[in-house]
DNA sequence: GAAATGGTTAATATTTTGTAAAACGTTTGC
DNA sequence: GCAAACGTTTTACAAAATATTAACCATTTC
């Protein structure tokens, strides 16, 4: 799933400027137009990553920036209007990850994004799914889409594949079928719990019994999990 | 188009020199006189390189190459002034590449040079698009814009070129119709993604099954990618 | 101005995904 | 130990999403 930026922004033209090219990028993106509705989405939607603009209506973005950071430590990006003065050093202490000031390059925009999230890399699941995992008979290349089980191709469409990479992921630790739903297929979206099941069925088609050090497990009463068993 | 290089130095005369032998190596060149105007030069013309004098105006080396590396990875080699101690953890902390004291020999900045950007090469696409690439019975000749098969030329327009090519720099990786929207049209473009679709399939009609080791690949539901077998 | 190129759209074909329901297992309480 | 309740697996099918192809038009190139 692709990483998901709110915008929190009042000037709608700015907003959806932003909004295009990230689309573009294959963002996710959410838009709040004031301060206080951006805090709302942010805590509804958990973003990867916050777009600030400072001068905002009910709640300004320090105050928005606040209220994040008693929590949580999200990336945020603020917004500076073009003549603002910056004060940086209450920036930090409110816990800013960067500035970029209006009017923007959107390219610069888009790098300030990468770079913050590189910067965050270790502690986001997300950029872990760019690693080729490997398991005994099993290896697991998002960068490739693909996946080997005893050295060969296996064929697996789009979801089983992320299925399976966010349970090998997480080895050992089993996850609700909600939270299958929210983590693999997003948060917005609601469907039947049943769905799970039928994809780790067909998964399970593809993968069972390829190795005994690890196996998709279901917790009976509770979910599933990639259980790994090293004891050789 | 040839590599780009920026120089930031204050001292016209040394700057004119590295430019003049740097242009006769078929180098663009841009010269920054101040720290300042260094970054904000960098952040409009995106350089291949950059050659940074420690002790400049307005902003210093150090501190301009903390501005750049916030968000960029381009290369960085520090001019080091004859009996300046250069402190090299605090330069290898900021991210810059390579030192050279003054006053230095032009060959041996040139040699530099190349040696960077060959270090770098891998990471960059920019270079990657130079050189002739080889596959079992595909060679992709940029610098001639053209591409034989089974030894044979295949006539192919600039966009179905340039997407083959891309796509053969980085085999095995899956990218979606927006990057590659990105990476070959150009970040400022805006089009429908069918596009990429279409493209792919005039290239396809021309490159299939030239070869069993390699092909152009659709990943569903994601996008494509050139995928090399190399199991002989 | 004819041919080649690049981009768009729409139809057609294909694959994946979600859901419902039946079949199957496990737990629980009597 | 048995039956009811509950959870899981499986199957089958319909709906949704995605990819391919062909046809068309605008633009550029020669």
């Amino acid at each position: 799933m692709s990483t998901h930026v709110l915008i929190i922004e009042d000037d709608p033209n700015i907003a959806e400027l932003i909004r295009l090219y990230l689309e573009k990028d294959d963002f996710r993106v959410s838009i709040a137009s004031d301060g206080k509705s951006g805090v709302d989405i942010f805590f509804k939607a958990h973003p990867d990553i916050v777009l600030l603009d400072i001068m905002l209506p009910e709640l300004d973005g320090w105050e928005v920036c606040r209220e994040i950071r008693k929590t949580d430590k999200t990336p945020i990006i603020m917004l500076t209007a073009k003549d603002e003065t910056v004060d940086k050093v209450t920036g930090l202490e409110l816990g800013a990850d960067d500035y970029i000031s209006k009017p923007f390059d959107m390219k610069e925009v888009i790098a300030r994004i990468h770079a913050v999230l590189r910067r965050f890399s270790p502690e986001t699941e997300e950029n872990a799914s760019d690693d080729i995992k490997t398991f005994d008979n099993l290896v697991i290349n998002m960068a490739a889409y693909e996946v080997l089980i005893r050295g060969k191709k296996v064929e697996m469409p789009p979801k089983e594949l992320e299925l399976l990479n966010f349970l090998a992921s997480h080895p050992n630790r089993v996850f609700t079928r909600n939270q299958l739903l929210d983590d693999v297929w997003g948060f917005e979206y609601f469907g039947d719990s049943r769905t799970v099941d039928v994809h780790v069925k067909r998964l399970r088609e593809k993968i069972d019994g390829a190795s005994d050090t690890w196996s998709l497990k279901t917790v009976w009463g509770v979910g599933y999990k990639f259980e790994i068993t090293n004891d050789k």
